[in-house]
RNA sequence: GGGCAAGUAGCCAAGUGGCCAACGGCAACAGACUGUAAAUCUGUCCUCUUCGGAGUUCGGUGGUUCGAAUCCAUCCUUGCCCA
C-alpha cells in the first residue's frame, strides 16, 4: 500500500486534490500541517494531525510542523465565533517551545538524514511584512469573489453574526504560508483538518496564480464521537499530551472508555497496526465484546506511543487494582498498592479531623473531591459516592479513624471510575 | 447618518408586569441496567446552604411601578434595508 491507500483505509483522508497521490509517488515530497500555539502542550486533538505527519516520514517524506504564531493572532472564522485574543511574542515563542518538545516525541527531527522534521513559526516571516506590501503582492492575486465562496465565509455571511475583516482576511494569510513555504522551502504538500480546506485550496490558487507552481493538498476528517460529543473532552476537561496536565493514568482511561463505534474507527487512526491485526482485533472483539480487548489495544498502543512503556505499565497496573477486582473489599488493597497507584488523583487531609470524626459532606468538600458542600451533597444523595467500595448510603455519616485502610487511607469513588485517595497525615 | 429587527443560563430556545431562578431541547454529571460500552429509564444541572432557605441573574446604565427578563430613556453589540 501506498501512503495514501494506507491513509485512506486508516480513515485519515476526507478531501484530496487531484494529483496528490502521484506527487507522493514521483519523488520525496516536503508537506506542512498547522498547527496553533494557543497554550504550550498540544490536547488530543491535535494527535490526528501528527500522526499524519508521522506516516509522512515513515514513507520517506519529510514533515513541516508549522506553528501558527501569526495566524493564532488573526483567528481562523472556521467553525469558531469568537474573536481570539492576540498572543504576546513572548508567551508565542514560549508555547512554540512546548510544541516543539512534544512534536519531537513523535518526529524524528534528526538532521542528517533528508528527510528530517523541520519546524518553523509564521510569525517569523509575517514580522516583517507591511499591510500595504501584503495587500499589493498578495492581495492583488486572489479575487473577493473567490474568498466569498469559501463555506466559512458564506456560512458568517448567511447567518447572524457577521465576520470582521480581519477574520475574512484569515485565508489569504494562512495560504501566504503555503506560498511562503512552497517557495522557501519548496513545500508542495497541505495537510489538516477537513475545516481546514477551503484556507488550503487558497493557499494553493495563490502558488498557482503567484508563482506559476503546483501544490496538493488533503485533509483528514474532524475526529468526532459516535454520539455526537466532542472529542477529546471529559469531565476534568481537554485531554492533554502533556503528562502534567493529564496523567498518564488518566489519558489510558480516556482511551480505554471510547465506546465500541468509536474504537472501531480509533483504532485504525490512533495507531500504527497493520490491517491484518486490526482486522482480527475487530473480529475478536465482535466475538465478545465484554472483553473489551479492542478499547485496551487502543489505549495501551497510544499510551505507549505519546508516554512510554513505563508511564503505560504503571496505568495498566492502577486500572488493574482499581477495576480488574471491583467487588473485592478495599481491605484487600496493601500500602504498596495504594501508593503505587500513579495518577489517580491524591490529596493529603488532616488526620486529627479525621479521629476527631468529620460528617461526609465536610469531608468531600474540604479534599476538594467536591467543590462544594451542596454538590459534595447532592451526589451523595443521589448515590453517586463510595467511601473505600461502599457506597454512602448516609448523608450523615460520620467518616472517623475507624474507616481508615492500614491506619491512614481512604478510596474514595465519585461515580464508578474516578478515584480519589485520601491519606491522612 | 436614517429605517427595521435582535441580544435570556455552556449552547439552541420559550417567556413580553406578579404564579420566574425563568418552559423545552442539546451537552454535561450521577443512579439503575451492562462490559469502567451503546441504547433506555431516573435524578441533578446559576451560586452557597445548617436542606428550612439565603444570595446574584435575562447586553450595560438609569428610571416608572408595591412589584420588571417583561414598560420607558439612554448607551453598547450584531444583522438586514436605505443614504
Amino acid at each position: 500500500m501506498n501512503l495514501i491507500e494506507e491513509l485512506r483505509w486508516r480513515g485519515m483522508i476526507q478531501d484530496i486534490m487531484p494529483g496528490t497521490e502521484e506527487q507522493l509517488q514521483k519523488e520525496m515530497t516536503s508537506a506542512y500541517i498547522g498547527f496553533d500555539p494557543t497554550a504550550d502542550s498540544l490536547h488530543i486533538g491535535s494527535l490526528v494531525p501528527i500522526l499524519l505527519l508521522v506516516h509522512l516520514q515513515k514513507a520517506g517524506h519529510k514533515p513541516i510542523a508549522l506553528v501558527g504564531g501569526a495566524t493564532g493572532m488573526v483567528g481562523d472564522p472556521s467553525g469558531k465565533t469568537e474573536e481570539r485574543n492576540l498572543l504576546s511574542e513572548e508567551v508565542l515563542r514560549f508555547n512554540e517551545a512546548g510544541v516543539k518538545k512534544q512534536l519531537m516525541q513523535f518526529l524524528d527531527f534528526d538532521e542528517s538524514k533528508p528527510n528530517s522534521a523541520v519546524m518553523v513559526n509564521n510569525y517569523d516571516w509575517f514580522k516583517g511584512i507591511t499591510f500595504l506590501n501584503f495587500i499589493r503582492d498578495v492581495g492583488k492575486h486572489i479575487t473577493i469573489n473567490y474568498m466569498m465562496s469559501k463555506d466559512s465565509v458564506k456560512k458568517r455571511l448567511e447567518g447572524e453574526t457577521g465576520m470582521s475583516f480581519t477574520e475574512f482576511t484569515y485565508q489569504l494569510v494562512q495560504g501566504y504560508d503555503f506560498y511562503w513555504l512552497y517557495e522557501n522551502m519548496n513545500a508542495k504538500l497541505q495537510m489538516g483538518g477537513s475545516d481546514q480546506w477551503g484556507n488550503i485550496v487558497t493557499g494553493t490558487e495563490l502558488i498557482r496564480r503567484k508563482a506559476g507552481g503546483e501544490a496538493f493538498a488533503f485533509t483528514c476528517p474532524l475526529i468526532t464521537k459516535a454520539d455526537g460529543g466532542k472529542f477529546g473532552k471529559t469531565e476534568k476537561g481537554n485531554v492533554w499530551l502533556d503528562a502534567n496536565k493529564t496523567s498518564p493514568y488518566q489519558f489510558y482511561q480516556f482511551w480505554l472508555n471510547a465506546t465500541d463505534a468509536d474504537a472501531e474507527k480509533w483504532i485504525k487512526i490512533f495507531t500504527f497496526l497493520k490491517q491484518g491485526e486490526v482486522n482480527s482485533l475487530l473480529e475478536e472483539h465482535k466475538q465478545d465484546a465484554g472483553k473489551r480487548l479492542l478499547q485496551k489495544r487502543l489505549a495501551e498502543e497510544i499510551t505507549k506511543l505519546v508516554h512510554g512503556e513505563v508511564a503505560l505499565q504503571e496505568a495498566i497496573s492502577t486500572t488493574e487494582k482499581l477495576f480488574a477486582n471491583q467487588t473485592a473489599p478495599a481491605e484487600s488493597l496493601s500500602v504498596e498498592d495504594l501508593e503505587g497507584m500513579e495518577g489517580v488523583v491524591k490529596s493529603d487531609f488532616p488526620a486529627e479531623k479525621i479521629n476527631a470524626g468529620i460528617d461526609v459532606v465536610s469531608f468531600l468538600a474540604e479534599t476538594n473531591i467536591f467543590p462544594s458542600k451542596g454538590e459534595a451533597r447532592k451526589t451523595v444523595q443521589g448515590g453517586g459516592v463510595s467511601i473505600n467500595r461502599k457506597k454512602v448510603e448516609n448523608v450523615q455519616l460520620t467518616v472517623d479513624s475507624s474507616m481508615l485502610l492500614h491506619g491512614k487511607y481512604l478510596l474514595v469513588q465519585k461515580g464508578k471510575r474516578n478515584y480519589y485517595l485520601v491519606k491522612a497525615v
